[in-house]
DNA sequence: TATTGTTATACTCTATAACTATA
DNA sequence: TATAGTTATAGAGTATAACAATA
């Protein structure tokens, strides 16, 4: 029998992706893309792409780090932390101090105008948790949180 | 009291990131990243990077869906997805036919060759999630897959 | 000899505008 | 007028190699 008897040239009507909804990979992706969307909206104002939030959230909770040791948290490489920071010091949103005890070492000081930004930028960014978890329940968010960090830490 | 008393230029030992660890896009990122790293070294040698792979998957189980279906159900824009499906039919893993009613669209319909490389893909991506699941429990995985759906579905 | 920070650079990914052929 | 597919192109993100200064 001809295939194209059977099927005459197939076509789709409603796409079948369950396959790859079994995937924890494409999930936590297209989870990721979705969150990090609206992040980016709601930072708009503050003028802060998610790894600016990320790179002064952590300057902020950890005055006088290094870039390295930024680079090492964040998973950054350092040729890429470069452009960041000087923008972010050009800013004035950071400083960058002579290490204490390393003479190669540069110190990552948050400005005061940048511990206010930020303490603005977080609340903003835990208010989209909230969003988020309006599709879930504290207790949800609670355990998704700790699910993903057993794939990742 | 001058500053440089208090504290001398700080310094940081360990690097604190618990506020980032709270929030769920954060997390969803860098749980894509690490799964994404161990899925490009599994699937490097069916030369099938995670696009390619997802491309792939949903023609090999939606014979004939256009190339604007495929945009929308993997969140893809026209414009990249034009290269990727002329890669894959250079490499025989797939064809275009005509629509059977749409003169304008293109059907994308696995070739046997693709088929049989699909079945060993997604073979070696189920293992991956086994090795994954080795960090949850079966029930754990299950719940990870269906908390990410809630946010992005 | 190893490490921090940096420059230069290349490669990939993602995004926008505009065109054609058809609906 | 709207949509599918395409081209060209720009921008952002990510990668490696190599160098100067310091440990």
């Amino acid at each position: 029998m001809p295939n194209s008897l059977k099927t005459p040239v197939a076509s789709v009507d409603k796409v079948d992706t369950s396959y790859l909804e079994t995937l924890i990979g494409y999930n936590a992706r297209r989870a990721a893309l979705a969150v990090i969307s609206q992040f980016l909206e709601r930072m708009a104002v503050y003028d802060l792409k998610p790894v600016d939030f990320s790179v002064m959230s952590v300057v902020v909770h950890n005055p006088g780090v290094t870039s390295r040791q930024l680079c090492t948290a964040l998973n950054i490489l350092p040729p890429n932390l470069v452009g960041l920071v000087q923008s972010l010091e050009s800013r004035g949103l950071l400083e960058r101090l002579p290490h204490p005890s390393d003479g190669r070492a540069m110190g990552l000081h948050p400005t005061d105008q940048g511990e206010q930004l930020m303490k603005k930028a977080e609340a903003t960014a835990s208010e989209l948790e909230m969003t988020i978890g309006s599709k879930l329940t504290s207790h949800q968010a609670q355990t998704l949180v700790s699910l993903l960090q057993k794939i990742y830490l």
